[in-house]
DNA sequence: GCGGATCAC
DNA sequence: TATGGTGATCCGC
């Protein structure tokens, strides 16, 4: 036992500890409670590690500032104006083009998994659970606010109400009210059937009033009346920012949090006023080390970033101090971006230590199947693979490889990783390499024109006669031989499999409130005048002039053409205009009917209005043991998400005459969407006509579409019945798929194996644009992230919910 | 194109 | 207290 205390204690100290660790025997111990103490050690040694590495880091930053700060000593007083007076030039062309006329709304739930997990308490179960993340509630009720809102994640998103708050300005009050939920089962009971009371029974109209809430017409009325609606729905609180663009409403709505709201002005001096004394590590894309950094400059809050933007100029990047500059002048979109092309997709894990090839080949294996089913599902193929291992000192690496032909399968991808692993494993031998995480990613994806190759050669492929059946669940025997993989059948118990089956999942990890830092430097006065006249920068697009060659959808002919609208011409005269305008038009009805019967009056409860500042303490309660023992569901979920591996609807073949008419339908959808996109860019650039609700016809009907959590795929219904029954069939597909696995992947492999053949032959004549290079907005450098949830991910908080 | 870093959620 | 996983972007080669 002295033993044990002793190295109990040494432990709390570094260097001495790691050796002593590693070789337990030598500390002579007695065998007793070795393995107890070897536990201890090894916990201490992991959090060592991982503090060493964090040091580690630590020191790297510091020795950039020292960089920094030694290029800061060599400016002159002469640069430094210079630097000053081309700012100061940008500054005004900046300030003129600050567009205050749009009100953003940022939406964030409060203390999201904490109040779920609060929620999912046994004792609050018999409440409704509506929502299974901020998509859908979104899709419920904050669509209904802005039909092109954007989710960020699943406890996050942007509203633009700007046309919302000119409708509502006519709107009666009725359309306006709201009523408290009630948590009697029989009180809904009584007024299920949704008929108008009002007129038959005066008394329960009284009652009606007294327990409902009418809110107003203002920008924080609609905010107020949304967060009400969040509330009844789902219990849990929303905290809201209203501003004039996303980087200030997304800053803004962290202003009064939990369960507040706050609002920006559309006025200059309000944004500044804001900014003032906001710390810079507010500001969404300023992280530690970027905050690290400008301290050491002295600055802290924004006004000091706009204070110091001539010296910023000449220490950062271009990218970097323009972005600073937006920040400090309170600059951000001032209309939502929908989401761009994904760029890359990977998978990665973390596991204790790893240190023979067999195991790590085995788990580089795995994430390669994971990815490639994943990959699959959204029909991508990547040229680029990388791997990345982080070792047991937590120092991460990553290794790439580029191929000419793009990947997509299991073999593929890991014929590359392979590779990549191997060579990091020969770079230290003898020794071991010692991992602990693996990832595999693939980025590099095939362009939209790429793309529209290889459906050609798949099409024309299939049309010369040798016809697979993609989705068939039992495939012709000749193809199955014919495609057939030499070891695919054989793969043995996968080591996650194995260790899973020990493993138990950990608990959900408590959401940390950052204090604020003091404030410093008080400033009153900025120091430039804004000066006008400056010409108006406008960004133009560039139409790079590409030779394109389109295969039209409906008559399977090339169409070579100059603009997209040509082909869409070229496919509205094929389709005769009939089958395009057949599509199902699902259209909004704003009935007050609709608003007001989801929630039922029972007593009244609090007033809407002073839900603003009052601060429950959400995180007091929680229950981290509280896991429910229902497993089934998400055990199916998950299995079904491995199985899994439905095409992408536009590699499926069509296996009727109707089919072929819903196909060419669906692709009518796809083209449109593409070649409307570009047009409304082009239009936003001309006319500043920023997020008019959906200038395009397609797009306002994905708005009002339910997206599948298991599948992935939208749903043409507004009605949460029948998208649940969609939902329900998913799951079950997901077994019969699980039946029938050994039949099914067979076909899988294959059909891929061709579309790679065909792919690969028409590769000769795809005329490649060089000139992809991501073009930067420069405005929405970082706020506008695209992130791409992946399906894995909102599956993890459906499963949270339906516990 | 590669690799390391930073950041968000 | 000891932290994942996914994706994007930037910077310097």
């Amino acid at each position: 036992m002295d033993d044990t205390k002793k190295i109990c204690n040494t432990s709390s100290s570094d260097g001495v500890l790691l050796r002593m660790g590693l070789n337990d025997n030598k500390a002579g111990m007695q065998g007793l409670d070795k393995e107890k103490i070897n536990k201890i050690i090894m916990e201490a040694t992991k959090g060592s590690r991982f503090y060493e590495n964090e040091l580690k880091k630590d020191r790297q930053v510091n020795q950039r500032i020292e960089k920094m700060m030694q290029l800061k000593e060599k400016i002159t007083t002469q640069q430094l104006l210079k630097a000053q007076l081309q700012v100061d030039k940008l500054v005004v062309e900046l300030e003129q083009s600050r567009n205050l006329s749009r009100i953003i709304v940022h939406i964030d739930m409060d203390a999201f998994y904490a109040a779920v997990e609060m929620r999912d308490n046994p004792e609050l179960r018999e409440k409704p659970i509506a929502v299974g993340s901020m998509s859908m509630l979104v899709r419920e009720i904050l669509a209904e606010y802005d039909p092109n809102f954007m989710p960020m994640g699943l406890d996050e998103a942007y509203l633009n109400i700007t046309e919302h708050l000119e409708e509502r300005l006519n709107w009666p009050e009725n359309k306006r009210r709201f009523f408290f939920n009630t948590e009697s089962t029989t009180e809904n009971v009584l007024f299920e059937d949704n008929t108008p009371l009002i007129d038959d029974h005066p008394e329960q109209r009284d009652q009606l009033v007294e327990n409902s809430v009418v809110f107003g017409t203002s920008a924080e009325e609609v905010v107020k009346e949304i967060r009400f609606r969040i509330e009844q729905k789902t219990q849990l609180t929303a905290s809201a920012g209203i501003a004039p663009n996303t980087l200030l409403a997304k800053m803004c709505s962290d202003r009064n949090k939990p369960n507040g709201q706050c609002r920006i002005v559309p006025e200059r001096q309000a944004v500044l006023d804001f900014l003032k004394d906001l710390p810079i590590r507010k500001v969404p894309g300023i992280g530690k080390v970027t905050e690290k950094m400008l301290k050491a400059l002295g600055i802290v809050t924004c006004s000091e970033l706009y204070q110091q933007r001539a010296l910023l100029s000449l220490l950062f990047s271009e990218a970097s101090w323009r972005n600073f500059l937006d920040i400090s002048l309170g600059l951000g979109s001032t209309h939502l971006e929908k989401d761009g092309e994904r760029k890359s997709m990977s998978t990665e894990r973390t596991f204790s230590e790893m240190n023979t090839a067999e195991d790590q080949y085995s788990v580089c294996r795995e994430l390669c199947r994971d990815l490639a089913q994943d990959l699959q599902k959204e029909g991508l193929k990547g040229k680029t693979v990388t791997l990345k291992l982080k070792n047991v000192n937590f120092e991460v690496k990553t290794r790439a490889s580029t191929v000419l032909s793009s990947v997509s399968t299991e073999e593929e991808i890991f014929a590359v990783a392979k590779d990549l692993l191997g060579t990091e494993i020969d770079s230290v031998a003898p020794h071991p390499l010692r991992i602990r995480l693996m990832g595999v990613r693939v980025s590099g994806f095939l362009s939209e024109e790429e793309k529209k190759y290889q459906q050609k050669s798949i099409t024309s492929f299939l049309k010369s006669g040798k016809e697979i059946g993609f989705l068939r669940l039992q495939p012709g025997k000749s193809n199955q031989e014919y495609f057939r993989n030499k070891s695919e059948a054989s793969t043995t118990r996968s080591f996650f499999d194995r260790k899973r089956a020990a493993r138990q999942l950990n608990g959900e990890n408590p959401s940390l409130n950052e204090s604020v830092g003091k404030q410093l430097f008080h400033d009153r006065k900025s120091s430039t005048n804004f000066v006008e006249e400056t010409k108006k920068v406008t960004d133009l697009q560039n139409s790079t002039n590409v030779c394109k060659i389109f295969t039209c959808p409906v008559c399977f002919e090339d169409q070579s053409s100059n603009s997209l609208e040509e082909l869409n011409r070229h496919i509205d005269v094929c389709l005769g205009g009939t089958l395009v305008k057949d599509t199902v038009e699902i259209t909004k009805n704003y009935d007050s009917k609709e608003n007001t019967c989801n929630f039922l009056p029972q007593f009244k409860n609090k007033n809407a209005d002073e839900c603003q500042k009052n601060k429950p303490d959400l995180l007091a309660g929680t229950d981290q043991s509280a896991s429910t023992s229902d497993n089934s569901i998400s055990n199916s979920t998950e299995k079904f998400t491995q199985i899994i591996s439905d095409k992408p609807h536009r590699e499926r073949q069509p296996s009727n005459l109707s089919d072929i008419a819903k196909n060419m339908c669906m692709k009518q959808c796809l083209f449109p969407k593409r070649i409307s996109r570009d047009s409304e860019d082009h239009f936003e650039k001309t006319e500043h006509t920023e997020e008019n609700s959906s200038s395009c016809f397609f797009e306002a009907k994905e708005d009002s579409v339910l997206v599948c959590p298991v599948c992935n795929s939208e749903q043409k219904t507004r009605s949460l019945v029948s998208f649940n029954r969609h939902v329900d069939v998913c799951l079950n597909k997901g077994l019969i798929q699980e039946l029938t696995e050994k039949k099914y992947f067979p076909t899988k492999t294959s059909n891929m194996e061709i579309s790679n053949r065909v792919g690969a032959l028409s590769g000769g004549q795809q005329c490649t644009n060089p000139s992809q290079g991501t073009k930067r907005s420069g405005l929405t450098t970082s706020q506008s992230a695209s992130k791409k949830a992946k399906s894995s991910n909102s599956k993890h908080t459906i499963e949270m919910f339906f516990k």
